[in-house]
DNA sequence: ACAGATCATCTGTCGACCAGAACATCTGTC
DNA sequence: GACAGATGTTCTGGTCGACAGATGATCTGT
């Protein structure tokens, strides 16, 4: 039988390349950089970079519930309400409640939080430069647009009414799969 | 002293457009929508997407040693023993002895573990197209191109040498921030 | 007024991740 | 060849964040 040869002829380009035209790959390289660079810029801040986006969001008020805020921003309701308990008592937002609404709170910025806000985006975009700093100058805006293209659209449609047929098209897949025992 | 006013003209067309403008914001939800689709897709595959990562790794061989396979997924290297535990217990990959090295373990891919991970390479780049939906097919690949270059970049030089520069800069941003009390 | 739904919060539990120790092995020097 | 220090892998313990479910307050419909 025709054992695969370790260094194949063709097979090798496509095995290679695998990992390399991998999207998750190149997406996780560039978030996990990313995240490190600003956890340290923003060490200072209550909740790191989603503290920051919550400040962002906060600010461009059209999102007014807490819960609104979370699943825009992609967390778990219950962690909002501690990122915004840590956020409140560093005095950067305030929880207001809802004239509309007595359940709901309204977060709203103070004017400290739009403050610091305004001095923390230019320094993360200046990050955010650097990040790409490997691209051109044009094609670094070209990259920013395309990627905030696809971010929004996924946002609007995230449910995705036919993710669910692309996944069942695998169930063909015999994987004998074990977690790792327990001693 | 001027005070900030709260919804100040164009101040305001700055603010509402902060997160759409943030890159992280961006790149956070593109992340989290393609580990939504790849964990279904890969729910049976030991290590998820990063199971899947690792597979496609070790076929390209290039990466021998799994310290290196480790730094170059980004996981901990203590992760990828029971990473690739799960993996070789479900017959995909095997660690083998490095005859130069009897340390080291070189990591690669059985017949299966090649087969398999040829369809699942077919199945995510499908996931993966269906996720840049919203883009042109001319505007998809040259997202692709870009996003690659960056993270094949970034790979290289991560410990990002003025990174650090960068962050001195932010130090003088006094915020008393506190974590939340225990009772 | 009442039943069911919804928002925010609290609690408990579970799993992941990381630092550090331990073991086996390599590399250099003498 | 023998030793000291460095390196690859695995194991262990502690810590932290995330998600499920229950709770209290409030809204909406009938």
């Amino acid at each position: 039988m025709p054992k695969v040869t370790p260094a194949a002829g063709d097979d090798e380009a496509d095995l290679c390349g695998v990992l390399d035209a991998d999207l998750g790959w190149a997406l996780g390289v560039l978030f996990r950089s990313y995240l490190k660079i600003t956890n340290a810029m923003l060490a200072d801040l209550p909740g790191g970079p989603r503290g920051y986006q919550v400040l962002a969001s906060a600010a461009g008020d059209r999102a007014g519930t807490q819960l609104a805020l979370a699943q825009q921003l992609g967390v778990d309701r219950t962690v909002m309400t501690y990122l915004l308990d840590d956020l409140e008592r560093a005095g950067l937002v305030e929880r207001r409640p809802d004239p509309a609404d007595r359940r709901a709170r309204r977060v709203v910025t103070t004017d400290r939080g739009t403050e610091l806000l305004a001095r923390l985006t230019q320094r993360l975009r200046q990050a955010e430069e650097h990040l790409l700093g490997p691209l051109e100058a044009t094609d670094r805006t070209a990259f920013r647009e395309l990627l905030q293209r696809v971010a929004t659209q996924i946002d609007c449609l995230d449910p995705a009414p036919d993710a669910c047929a692309v996944v069942e098209e695998v169930r063909d897949a015999p994987i004998p799969a074990r977690r790792r025992v327990r001693t």
